[in-house]
DNA sequence: GTTTAAATCAAACATTTGTTTAAATTTGCC
DNA sequence: GGCAAATTTAAACAAATGTTTGATTTAAAC
C-alpha cells in the first residue's frame, strides 16, 4: 500500500497520539489538530479511526520483514552470531519505533477479536518460526543445547525489551542519567539491553546442566 | 480502606472489563449492566470512573506488601533461595490476578500524569528497593557477582511474566496444549516460567566473566 | 479558459459518553 | 409503626464522540 504525505502525517501524528494516549484515549479531533488537517479528511483518507490504525499496522509492519530471512540464510555466521545479531536487530527496531512499539504493547494485552489482534498474531507467529529454525540449526550443529522454549525465550525478548521502553523515564531517574541528551541516553539503554539480552541467551542457549 | 459487597463486586467486574477492553473502551454502563447495579451507583459509591480505578488499584495493592518484607529479613535462607522465592512469588501474584496485571501492563504504557501512573511508581520503586536491598546482601556474602543492574533484571522479570500472561493463548496453541483444563494449563505455565527465570537469574546473578 | 476530479472545509448528524438529579425504596433504630 | 439515613432507581443533562454532508476551493487535463 502506498501512502501520500498527507496520509503518512496523519498516521504519524496519530501513532504519536495513541501510544501517549491510547487508542480509545484519543478522538479523531486530536489528531486532525496535530496533524493540522480539517477533521474529515481522517474518514476521506481511511475511512475510520479503525481503518486508520489498521493502515497504521501496514505501515509500520512493512519494513520489519526482509532482513531478518536473508540473515538467517547466510552460512558464514555461527548460530549464536545469528541470535546475537537478531537481539541487536529487536532492540533496534524497538528503540527506534517507541511509539509504535507502546502501541503494540498495549494492543497486545486487549481483546483478541480486533482485526489488529490477527496482524499482531501474523507477525509473532513469523517472528516465531523464524527464531525456531536459527535455534534447530543451532541444536543441530551442537552449538545450543537440546531442550529450549522458544515462546518462553520469545517471552524474555519481548518482554524485556518492552519493559525497558516503556519505563525508561524510571532508569533514568534511578541511575542519574538525566545529564545525557535523549540520543546518548538511548544509546546507553540499546547498550545495556543488549549487553544483558546476550548475557541470558547465552545462559538459557548453551549453559548444560 | 474499606469496601462494602456491592462496592468489591463494581470493582471485579470493572477489573474483568478493564483488562478485556482497556479503561476507555469501557463504558460505565458496561461495567453496571456486568455488575449488575444501576448506573448511578458507580458515582454514588466511588465518584467517578476514573476513582473507580484508583479504588480498583487500592484494592489489589493491600494484598502483596507485607510478605516480601518479612522474607528478606529472614536470616536462614541463603540470598539466591530469597531470590528464587521473590521469583515464585511474583508468578504467583502476576498469574493469580491477571485481569489486574493486565491493567497494569496496560497503564504502565500509558502517560506518566495520571493518578494512576503516581500509584504504579511507589510500587515500582517499593520493589526496586527492596530487590536492591536483596541483591547487595547476597553480593556482601559473596553469593552475587559485583556489577548488577538492577533495573534491568527487573524489566526482564516484569517483562518476562507479563509477556506469557498476554500471551498464552499463543503459547497453549504453540504447544499443543488445548487438552489441558485451564487450571492444568495455568500450573504448567508457573511452572515453566518459574524454572526459565530461575535459570536466567542464576545466569545473571554468578555468572563471572 | 473550460471541464472534471480530487481535496478541503465548516457545519450538522446521531450516538455514546460520564455524571447528576430528584423521586422512590429499603434499611436500621427508637 | 414511625423516623431518618442509606440505598436504589429511571430520567435527564451537557459534553464529547465518530462519521457524513454538501458546498467550496484547488489541481490537473484537455
Amino acid at each position: 500500500m502506498e501512502y501520500n504525505d498527507k496520509q503518512v502525517q496523519i498516521m504519524e501524528m496519530a501513532e504519536i497520539l495513541f501510544a501517549e494516549k491510547g487508542f480509545n484515549g484519543t478522538s479523531v479531533r486530536d489528531i486532525a489538530e496535530k496533524a493540522s488537517v480539517n477533521l474529515a479528511m481522517i474518514s476521506y483518507y481511511f475511512g475510520s479511526k479503525d481503518k486508520l490504525l489498521e493502515a497504521l499496522f501496514s505501515y509500520r509492519g512493512e519494513s520489519i520483514k526482509l532482513k531478518l530471512e536473508s540473515m538467517i540464510e547466510n552460512k558464514e555466521l555461527g548460530s549464536m552470531e545469528k541470535m546475537n545479531w537478531l537481539i541487536d536487530h529487536y532492540i533496534d527496531k524497538v528503540m527506534s519505533q517507541q511509539c509504535f512499539s507502546r502501541i503494540m504493547a498495549r494492543e497486545q494485552v486487549m481483546n483478541h477479536t480486533s482485526a489488529i489482534a490477527g496482524l499482531i498474531f501474523q507477525m509473532k507467529k513469523r517472528n516465531q518460526e523464524l527464531i525456531s529454525k536459527l535455534i534447530h540449526e543451532g541444536q543441530k550443529k551442537g552449538e545450543f543445547k537440546k531442550s529450549i522454549d522458544v515462546p518462553l525465550m520469545m517471552a524474555t525478548l519481548i518482554g524485556t525489551a518492552n519493559s525497558m521502553v516503556t519505563t525508561q523515564h524510571y532508569y533514568r531517574e534511578i541511575n542519574n542519567l538525566q545529564s545525557l541528551t535523549d540520543e546518548e541516553f538511548h544509546k546507553h539503554i540499546r547498550k545495556k539491553l543488549s549487553q544483558h539480552l546476550k548475557k541470558i541467551f547465552k545462559a538459557i542457549l548453551t549453559n548444560e546442566e
